[in-house]
DNA sequence: AGGGGATATCGACAGCCATCGATATCCCCT
DNA sequence: AGGGGATATCGATGGCTGTCGATATCCCCT
């Protein structure tokens, strides 16, 4: 961590906080893409508001007006960034919202 | 506004809650989409930890290591989101962080 | 009026991404 | 074992986007 007062030195910007860290810019950025598209929006609006929390791929295809290679795909991308849960049941596939993990973001959104 | 009956109806997914609209989606995408971008989030810090919460483009550039027709860029991209407000003083154009934009993304995020 | 500095716009280019059809994989049931 | 259904993966394609240099615009100062 560079101490403020360098980084002033540094870039000659006159600070009163310290500003977000490049990583941690790169890291909500990768995030936030997950969530930038309104299909996976109402994906995960539909998958939240299913009874019991889950729903399977065939009952989200129909609701979004894609096909299930592109649901799918949406679907892994919400899970790869730690949106979704994935719960294997014998053919189906059931997906639920990780609980958190969308305040996690809004929180990190919010605090600098 | 489709009623929820109607919705399981049509579509056949117990809801248990409405989801997201269409057009919402869109259109927090859209928001997000502003947000989903290292460099607009580490402009966006910059511009807020700034002294009077404002800064210039030439303030800018070097921090974020980018040229200034692509500071400039992406310093319209989050003023077209609404995050950021420009004031034109004299040659210099000053960014400030719109207040409670940020949060009003984040509420919108965590409310469904 | 003219010159210089700050910012915005333009045109181009490379890389990423949403979408699809086709196909592969996996699981259950008979 | 084999068939059928649910899901994942692959390959291709069109569109979007981040980046830059060059240029235009605007403003101040002399």
């Amino acid at each position: 961590m560079i101490p403020l007062s360098d980084m002033n030195a540094a870039c000659g910007l006159p600070l009163v906080k310290e500003p977000r860290s490049a990583d941690d810019a790169v890291d909500l950025a990768r995030r936030l893409k997950a969530l930038a598209d309104p299909t996976r929006l109402l994906l995960l609006s539909l998958v939240a508001s299913s009874r019991g929390g889950e729903a399977c791929v065939c009952d989200l295809t129909e609701p979004v007006g894609l096909a299930q290679p592109t649901v799918s795909h949406h679907l892994k991308v919400l899970t790869d960034a730690g949106l979704l849960a994935r719960d294997q049941r014998g053919a189906w596939a059931y997906f639920a919202v990780v609980p958190g993990a969308l305040d996690a973001i809004a929180a990190r959104l919010v605090e600098a």
